[in-house]
Order: C-alpha cells, then sequence, then structure tokens
DNA sequence: GCCCATAGACTGAACAGTCAGTCAGGACCA
DNA sequence: TGGTCCTGACTGACTGTTCAGTCTATGGGC
C-alpha cells in the first residue's frame, strides 16, 4: 500500500467518520426514521449524493451510525475506568457512565431507544448488539473479580451479579431518560450504588 | 344523551378500537414509522380516508394506538393479580406478565421500544408513560404491602424496592425481546425472583 | 519537466415511488 | 331532510437514489 492510497483512504476515513457522527447526532436528536440523507450531507457540508456515494444506502448508513455510537461509548467507559483502582469507585464510575451529570448530553440516550427498536427487527443489528452488550457485562465482571483478587470482596456470584446489575442500570436509564419524575438522576444513581453494594457485600 | 346517538356513538367507538388494536399490533410487527395508515385501514377492512376521518392525523392514531396498548397491558396485570393472594404467587405473576412464555406474543415487545422512543421525544406520550409507570409502580407497592400485612414479610423497603425492581425488570425484558444469548427468558425469570425474594426477605 | 490517462471525490438536477391527507359525493338511518 | 359513516380517486409534498459529468491530483511514459 502506498503513501498516496494510504492518504487516499485517510480522507474517505475521516468523511465516513464524519457522516457516522454527524448521523448519529441527528438519530439523537430526532429519531432514527425522522433522520434525512440531506440532513446529514448538511451537517457535513456535503451533498446527499456523496453520502449515498459512501454508504450506498440509507439504511445502511443509519445502522453503521448506531453501532458506532454503541461502540464509542464502551470504548469511553473502558478508558475511563483505567483511571480508578478501588472496587467502589469503579463502580460509581460505571454508574456515572450510564447516568452522567445533568445537562451533560442530554439527548444521547435517544439514541438506545433507537438502537433497541432496531434491532429488535434487524437481526444484523441485534447480533451486533447482543455481542456488545456481551462486553459491557463482561467489563463488569472484570470490575467485580478485580475487586476480589485485591480482597475487597469475598466469593460474589460474579454470573448472577452481572446480569442482573447490567439489567438494572438499563431499567433505570429508561426511566431517567424518560424524565420520570420519581426516578430522577439521583434516585436511579442511589439505587444502583445500594444494590451494587448490598449485592456485592461491600463495606 | 339519546338512544340514537349512544349507539352511533357505539358503532364508533368499536371501529376506534379496532383501529387502535390494528394499530398497535402493526407497529409491534414492523415498527412505529413503518406503520401506514393503508395498513390499519386494511386490517380492519376499511378505506384509509376511513382512518383520518376517525383520528384525523396518523401521528394521532400511532401515538393513541401506543398509549391503548400500555393501558391494555397494566389492566390484564391488574386482573390477572386478582387470582391469587399469596405473596410469591403474585411476585411470579408480575415477572410472567413481563416476560410470557415462548411463542406467545413474540413481538409485543416491540411495541414497548417503539413506546420509549416516541416518549422521549414527545412530551405527550412521555407524560402518559410516566403516569402509567407510576402506576405499575403502585401496583408493585401494594402486592408487598400486602404481603406484609399478611405476614409474610417483614418491615420492606417498599419505595425502595419497587422502584428497584421495576426498572430491573425493564431492563430484563429488553435483554430477552432482544434475543441476548446470555440473557434468556429463564435466567431472566429466576434473576427477577431471586432479586425480589433477597430484598424482601421472602423465605 | 511536460502531458495524458486514470481514479477517486464530489455535485446538480432529475427521477420515481410512496403516502398522508383532501374532497366531492354516496349510502344508510332516523 | 339532515347527520353519521364511509369511499374512490386524486394530489401534493417529500425524499431516497440515480446519473452524467466536473474537478483534482497522482503517477507513469516520454
Amino acid at each position: 500500500m502506498t503513501d498516496v492510497k494510504q492518504q487516499a483512504e485517510a480522507v474517505a476515513d475521516v468523511r465516513r467518520d464524519q457522516m457516522l457522527a454527524a448521523a448519529a447526532r441527528l438519530i439523537a436528536e430526532r429519531g432514527f426514521s425522522d433522520t434525512r440523507i440531506a440532513d446529514v450531507a448538511a451537517r457535513v457540508g456535503a451533498s446527499p449524493a456523496l453520502v449515498i456515494y459512501y454508504f450506498g444506502t440509507k439504511d445502511s448508513l443509519l445502522t453503521e451510525a448506531l453501532r458506532w455510537s454503541e461502540r464509542s461509548f464502551y470504548a469511553a467507559v473502558e478508558e475511563m475506568l483505567q483511571e480508578t483502582t478501588a472496587l467502589r469507585a469503579r463502580i460509581e464510575n460505571l454508574v456515572d457512565a450510564c447516568l452522567p451529570a445533568s445537562q451533560d448530553v442530554p439527548d444521547d440516550w435517544g439514541l438506545w431507544f433507537d438502537l433497541w427498536a432496531q434491532a429488535f427487527r434487524h437481526p444484523e443489528v441485534k447480533k451486533d448488539r447482543a455481542q456488545l452488550d456481551d462486553q459491557w457485562r463482561a467489563l463488569i465482571a472484570r470490575v467485580v473479580e478485580a475487586g476480589e483478587a485485591a480482597g475487597e470482596i469475598e466469593a460474589p456470584d460474579v454470573e448472577g451479579f452481572t446480569v442482573m446489575w447490567a439489567a438494572l442500570l438499563d431499567g433505570l436509564v429508561v426511566q431517567v431518560a424518560l424524565d420520570d419524575p420519581v426516578v430522577d438522576r439521583g434516585m436511579a444513581k442511589r439505587v444502583a450504588l445500594a444494590v451494587a453494594v448490598k449485592e456485592l457485600g461491600l463495606s
């Protein structure tokens, strides 16, 4: 592969990334089916035809954007996790990742709903989501096991806890994202933390 | 209000209900934005114009269908609950209501995702959903309190449990609905039940 | 160093299909 | 006769996708 080719691919890759990012943003803001390729094109300063040139079809662009966005989220969490070692701090970090501080990226949550709706009906998206969710649970499991290895907790039921707690976080995110008047951000965090502490036998 | 008027309304109400049911079914099968008024009309053996005649706009029909469907679900659960009195049996009933046996209405779940996605962006739907979710939690709370009154459990943290367990069920439903290879129906039920038993201090 | 062929990036304009919603009027009933 | 229920035919707007062709630059042949 020559330098030229590399550079050409770099341009294309940059463009693709811009478009995926723009599409993800728009999906979050307006919803999957209300996102037009013209909107995406406008955001990256290109013509609609160029978007098709890169992605072939609208659907391909949007589903790729969903997966791209989900992958970004997990990557960010993974990185965030490097910064702490204490079990409790890490658990708190995970909670914060799912339920970020107030006005911080409020409509990113909309993406999850669209992702789920798409995954429900499209096997490819479904497969991808399942795989990423598995990674997510594996990450939680690693955190717990590290805590055990460090002697912070004893003999946890890693798999049981992982499945339960991951589901709990999802459910809490739903409530908070939908502005449930009872389950606000603060309560959701408290609940998630309390359950983790209790189930893991943390001090 | 005359008999005539009453009868006329009865006809209209029947039609409306047929249309709402058909719309709900279609949304579950194909998704909110892929549901056409022509499809709904075809299912009830009417013309698209008649659907508009009753609901004015497509959006009005579909969002009403979502709310109608959610209301039906809670009503069904409420009724199902009358049939048992023992706390554990009731808890199991609640779990079964959310995670019904195998092939039983497999695509009804799709509705939840669309409902959430709509609620996220449309205040009216959001308000409705929050209210119904509050009812749902109140129902769980009633079950727990009845169990306490009957001496089956002691001094439960009703609100804490309610919020936590409702969220947990939501999260588990997501996994199961999306065919997660790790979290299948059986595991989801076990997890939901185990958490309830442990948190409530059931035998 | 010049020229030309080739490929990739990109666009404007047009096309084609889809659908929500309109409208004028028909049928039935009290 | 008037009101409710209902329809077929139509339309107007939207928008994904195609296409023919432009522009740029790279790289090889001379």
